[in-house]
DNA sequence: AGTGAATTCAAACAAGTGTATGAAACGCTT
DNA sequence: AAGCGTTTCATACACTTGTTTGAATTCACT
């Protein structure tokens, strides 16, 4: 059967355009890994642009079905549903050992989008989006206005991809200490839960005796060597 | 004089490294930006990766004298120091326009350290991370745990770099309206500031009515297609 | 102006890249 | 078992990669 290949050598290639990038990666490489010939990336996909967005496809997809889209009883409180939604996208993006190839490839598409990144957008990232900005429709007042709104989510998951993003950040920082079980998915989602919902609860008694103000910082110096 | 075609060299490898990273640029194109023979490459510097680790060093040197250490006056109180601290930080990451290459480049050796980040991780980022430890040693209860002074100061920096690292990803999210004023980085410096200060100061009280307790979300689905 | 070292250059090198080719092996229906 | 479309394979093909070479040029200094 040509599928089973097909998908053998998308699951060789995932790790290793995740490890490495689309170019630093030959085709030879992951036909080694697949066990298949050379040829067989022009003959089942084209060639080797068309495997990698089969690759990110795949990766998404994986994510996706491995951790569901955040649901909660109809009756949950706005809070609790804060809750769940930064857990299922700490979990999304730490995974399970933090250390699957999947959200490494989507880091790095992220990063420097490729054609592959309009559907990941699309279906992956803009729900997860909608989903958070209706919790904090219940969460802030009113008169929020919309750029507050989305500060405040990118404050949010800011938080939660912090932890992929600068993974290597933050083992040079705090080391070993990163397996402390304190640093679980768990108990991450409840910090930043706990962080968020104080931020926001804070937020509008702060405006009152705010004496920091509008007080800007000195700019960049001009220096030159 | 050949220190002139040297740091003509290194600017032109700037941009492109950091586009494009190291496996996808070749040197020829480089030579071409800056106008030398291909040749020059190991004649000054010894090879292709001498001068990616060179460029590298030049990109956190620039932007560290570009934007100083953050400072403040002997008698500043804690959350002008961290609306300070903060400022500086998007200053250098977000840099003038958020389009200088220098942050590109080193988000990259971030994402994906390689023999170059050690310095920059040092020299850089060290720092920094002691000065935000100081300022939250001022803003928490004594009685606070490492463990939640890491993961606060890892809040504020999230919050931060979210704007650089998932930069396509908030311009597909907001669209043309990164280019508000509300988008500045005077205006996240302080939104971010408000934000944080905010959660510090609710984090002790959140503790007592926590009704969302240690109250863990489902674990992932073991699916399998 | 002349000399010797430092620098630039065009050209070539071997190694590795993605892709193409045509024959061999396989699986399935007749 | 024969035939035929599908899949695999070894091999070759342009092409690009980083690096090397040796001659040409430039530069500083007497």
């Amino acid at each position: 059967m040509a599928d089973e290949t097909r998908v053998r050598m998308l699951e060789a290639a995932g790790p290793i355009f995740a490890e490495k990038g689309f170019d630093a990666t030959t085709v030879r490489e992951i036909c080694a890994a697949a066990e298949v010939n050379v040829a067989s990336v022009n003959y089942h996909f084209g060639g080797k642009e068309t495997l990698y967005l089969q690759t990110v496809k795949l990766a998404y997809r994986q994510r996706l079905q491995r951790v569901p889209p955040a649901a909660w009883p109809a009756d949950a409180q706005p809070a609790h549903k804060l809750q769940i939604f930064v857990s299922t996208i700490l979990n999304r993006v730490l995974g399970e050992g933090n250390i699957g190839w999947e959200t490494r490839l989507l880091m790095r598409e992220m990063l420097q989008p490729t054609q592959a990144c309009q559907p990941v957008m699309e279906e992956y990232i803009r729900p997860q989006w909608d989903q958070l900005m209706g919790i904090l429709d219940e969460l802030l007042p009113d008169e929020t206005t919309h750029h507050v709104r989305h500060q405040v989510a990118f404050s949010i998951v800011g938080q939660c991809l912090h932890y992929r993003f600068a993974n290597e950040f933050v083992l040079f920082l705090i080391g070993d200490d990163w397996q402390n079980e304190a640093y679980s998915v768990g108990r991450l989602a409840q910090h930043i839960t706990r962080f968020s919902l104080a931020a926001i609860n804070g937020l509008s008694e702060v405006d009152l005796e705010s004496e920091l103000e509008t007080q800007d910082v000195k700019p960049p110096i001009p220096a030159m060597t």
